[in-house]
DNA sequence: ACGTTACTTTATAAAGC
DNA sequence: GCTTTAAAAAGTAACGT
């Protein structure tokens, strides 16, 4: 009896150290990601969740909490890519991507594709160009996705591509190299979709 | 325009079977030319045929899986060549082992590029899955047939889990139909 | 700026770790 | 869960020239 009382008590330990570990990575993770504290908060709601399901068995408490974190920033509107996520978590991108779909899968999150203009302001305040430059991007992508140019194609490419697009087209031009190094995707992506988007714009 | 169904095309049909007999790899990895044999790697050892083209994972138990080939009948023939090889080496082969289609993957063309992001919502999110970051493909998975489609951008498509060819057929009118009434076609 | 190669996703069996 | 095999879809990436 005493010793059920002690492994209940053993586990429950465990279990509260393991969720504080999750939280306070979480924390960390979000800090170096500049998010702000009420998607941390959306993470943590998510991965208590994700925990209550047993979700987290045969999986690491970092790779969840991280995925949580990725959800949860899309879901705020202010998408971090996985790439990005990556970057401050010990776990590595495509376990993250995996983990993500699953707990998205499972609790029935209904996450929309990310819209590529959510990535337009943080991508132009990193490049410094003026409020023009990104609304003649956010511009962009309406009309080509309405064309239907986005599908099955990344959101940062896509934004990296019309960013591009707007900065030669206000005037302010950043090279390719410049935008490809923020958004972290390759310059012949920049290239492919912004030939693509210019030509569906009808410019030149 | 163009049926959808006539544009079907079987890509690889994956099949299981069995000789009936247990085998030393490491001696039929030695006399049979261009096997590939690592056990650390894998169990199984890698034959593969050049016509029709396939590849054969032979294990100890005498159970095979063969791979590869664009059709059924294919698979038999590939598996005939199989049998015949372990004969030459004078290992005991049963008369006609049963084989068993396991998974028949599929790719066809609905004609039209799709609006993906509409369809997403269309299909309901939580019945889909469209990640484009991670892949450009919409995995949509049916209940009946019980195969599992990527749409992509193009309006081409792969069909995947299938065990008879009829399966892709079937998914392919579901998918065209459903759609339709959705206003996502065309 | 090309071209090539290779990785991402789906399903599926096999034996063993 | 992973390992191996095959094949398609289309996007992205990392090589070399």
């Amino acid at each position: 009896r005493l010793r059920k009382w002690q492994e209940r008590i053993r586990t429950k330990d465990a279990g509260e150290r393991n969720l504080q570990f999750a939280l306070s990575e979480t924390d960390r993770m979000a800090s170096a990601l500049g998010v702000p504290r009420s998607v941390r908060e959306v993470a943590s709601v998510i991965y208590r969740r994700a925990l209550n399901e047993d979700l987290i068995r045969g999986r690491s408490i970092e790779g969840v909490a991280t995925s949580c974190l990725y959800a949860a920033c899309r879901q705020e509107g202010i998408p971090r890519s996985l790439e990005e996520v990556s970057e401050v978590s010990r776990v590595e991108q495509k376990e993250i991507g995996r983990t993500y779909r699953y707990i998205s899968q499972e609790l029935g999150l209904r996450m929309e594709p990310v819209d590529p203009k959510e990535y337009v302001p943080r991508f132009c305040s990193e490049l410094g160009v003026s409020e023009e430059v990104e609304m003649k991007a956010k511009e962009i992508i309406d009309v080509t996705a309405e064309k239907g140019l986005l599908s099955g194609k990344s959101p940062t490419g896509f934004a990296a591509a019309a960013i591009y697009a707007a900065s030669l087209l206000c005037n302010e031009k950043q090279t390719q190299r410049e935008v490809a190094s923020v958004a972290q995707v390759t310059e012949v992506t920049i290239r492919n979709r912004y030939q693509e988007q210019i030509e569906a714009m009808g410019i030149q | 325009m163009t049926d959808p169904k006539e544009t079907i095309n079987i890509e690889n049909v994956v099949a299981s079977t069995g000789i009936g007999q247990e085998l030393d790899l490491q001696s039929v990895a030695m006399d049979l030319e261009g096997a590939d044999y690592d056990p650390e790697q894998f169990p199984g050892l890698v034959y593969r045929t050049q016509e029709p083209k396939s590849a054969a994972l032979i294990f100890r138990s005498g159970k095979i899986v063969c791979t590869g080939a664009k059709s059924t009948d294919d698979v038999h023939e590939s598996l005939r060549i199989v049998f015949d090889k372990l004969r030459d080496l004078n290992i005991q082969v049963n008369e006609d082992p049963e084989i068993v289609v396991q998974n028949i993957v599929t790719s066809a063309d609905l004609g039209r590029n799709l609006n993906l992001n509409a369809i997403a919502i269309g299909l309901g999110l939580e019945n889909i899955e469209y990640e484009p970051e991670q892949f450009p493909g919409l995995v949509y998975r049916l209940d009946e047939p019980e195969v599992v489609a990527l749409l992509f951008g193009s309006g081409k498509l792969v069909i995947t889990g299938g065990k008879k060819p009829e399966d892709a057929e079937h998914a392919v009118d579901k998918i065209v139909s459903r759609l339709e009434d959705l206003g996502l076609l065309e």
